[in-house]
DNA sequence: TCATGATTATTATTTTTTGAGAATATTGAC
DNA sequence: GTCAATATTCTCAAAAAATAATAATCATGA
């Protein structure tokens, strides 16, 4: 391990279960000699990626604060996608969180959350979770509509062996109709309902979800809801698809 | 510029102004080779730092959205605060905006903010948001308490000339009374009351806020603000104190 | 005060990184 | 679909920088 990956090794150990680390033990963790670790650990400090916490331990620093700042001012996604959310759980006379997920690094994350103002609950997606592949709506909607090729690589090492044909199934019924529906796959007695925010030029795979009690809805709720999460994930996708084209124009009269 | 500086450098380009950035772009603004660039836009992209946008551009990456979450999660600062800064919000008895803020990097940064929930306006201090720092009760409270090397050098820096001397005085002033209050210093017709959250020990400078329609509160109420900001900054400077110890003692029992 | 551990400085050595240009892949326009 | 333009990766020798062992220094608590 060396160069920009020493840094991310250092960085990818604080985790929210282990905050707090000495250079010592980053050190055994990463199998680098103390010395060595002293000095990255040095750098990431004055880039504020790190900082000093209670007895010689290091936790992560303000500049992700920062740079998350910029991004939710910034990432198109979460631009265009927070004043849908708004409308979404405004427009539910429900209960319930309204989320946008996305595919990162072989799994998928929340990045922007709202909840209506009376919700007694909290969806276990929240924004920067990173969440399991192939359980409840948000994340099986992104699966289904995901290049065949990384698809391939995933369920190969997701180890499913003979659900991977059940799974196969499932997701072309989900790409079918539109969206997916589930029940308690992830959080027991809550509800997920998911479409796909997709846009293939901008090689983004998304999905807009909302999350409900299950026993709260009955099947004509159940169905408004579906055409809610259905058409607000179309409007965003067709907005985004306008941010895209017109950010490509902008870099070409640059260029 | 190498090594680390490299990729901060590149990183550091990536603000809200300037969302996106070509690798030539980028190169010219660096100085540093395209082809040099190129490599240090993989790695960065690899670890999720950065990401590729429409056309040829990047812009920042979710792993910021993730170690954002891990810090939400951890910071004792924020896991304290935001709890504290519930209460003050409900207790306030008018709209407006709770915060907390800290030392960052030569300005002020807030960490955490809560509006009450009628409130009509929105602070300028909002999370992530970096502040300047000699304007505004809540960096003025952070100033009074700023190491005196430490604040030496920036007012230094800030080329204040002839100013510097009253505000020594006003910081003095602040020290004193334990708390501050200013008007219109920020965002006008709003008025801030701070109060510090310190632990020498922890090396946190931290301040604790409320933002509110300077019109709309009376002296009476005034007074109330203050009082309950104070307090809320105190109690939170306590708890801060156990948690910094109870963290200390576990960090030897490791050892 | 001292002792203990944390952190930084010092080195020769080794390993990377670097950068210029060539080669390749992508993309957009026609 | 072809072609041209641009983005991106690859190659490789030179150079710089990171490495790691040790020593020196700095904090910190008893």
């Amino acid at each position: 391990m060396a160069g920009f990956s020493r840094f991310l090794g250092v960085l990818r150990l604080f985790t929210p279960d282990t905050a707090a680390w000495t250079v010592p033990a980053l050190a055994e963790a990463t199998g680098v000699p103390a010395s060595t670790v002293y000095r990255t650990v040095r750098d990431l400090v004055a880039g504020g990626f790190l900082e000093p916490a209670a007895e010689a331990s290091y936790r992560l620093g303000p500049a992700f604060i920062e740079f998350d700042r910029s991004l939710r001012l910034t990432d198109p996604l979460v631009v265009a996608g927070r004043p849908v959310l708004h409308d979404v759980v405004m427009q539910a006379h429900v209960p319930c969180v309204a989320m946008l997920a996305r595919f990162y690094n072989g799994s998928v994350m929340c990045v922007a959350d709202e909840a209506a103002a009376d919700t007694p609950f909290r969806s276990s997606y929240e924004r920067g979770r990173p969440m399991p592949l192939v359980r409840g709506s948000t994340s099986k909607v992104i699966l289904a509509h995901l290049p065949t090729r990384q698809f391939n690589k995933l369920i190969e090492n997701a180890g499913l062996d003979n659900k991977a044909e059940a799974l196969r199934t499932e997701l072309a019924d989900i790409r079918k109709r539109g969206f997916c529906s589930t029940a308690s796959e992830i959080d027991p007695g809550l509800a997920g309902i998911s479409a796909p925010v997709i846009l293939k030029d901008a090689g983004l795979v998304a999905s807009l979800s909302i999350v409900a009690h299950d026993a709260g809805i009955d099947e004509g709720q159940r169905r408004r809801l579906i055409l809610l999460v259905v058409s607000a994930a179309s409007l965003l996708a067709e907005d985004l698809r306008h941010r895209y084209e017109a950010a490509a124009k902008a870099t070409q009269k640059v260029a």
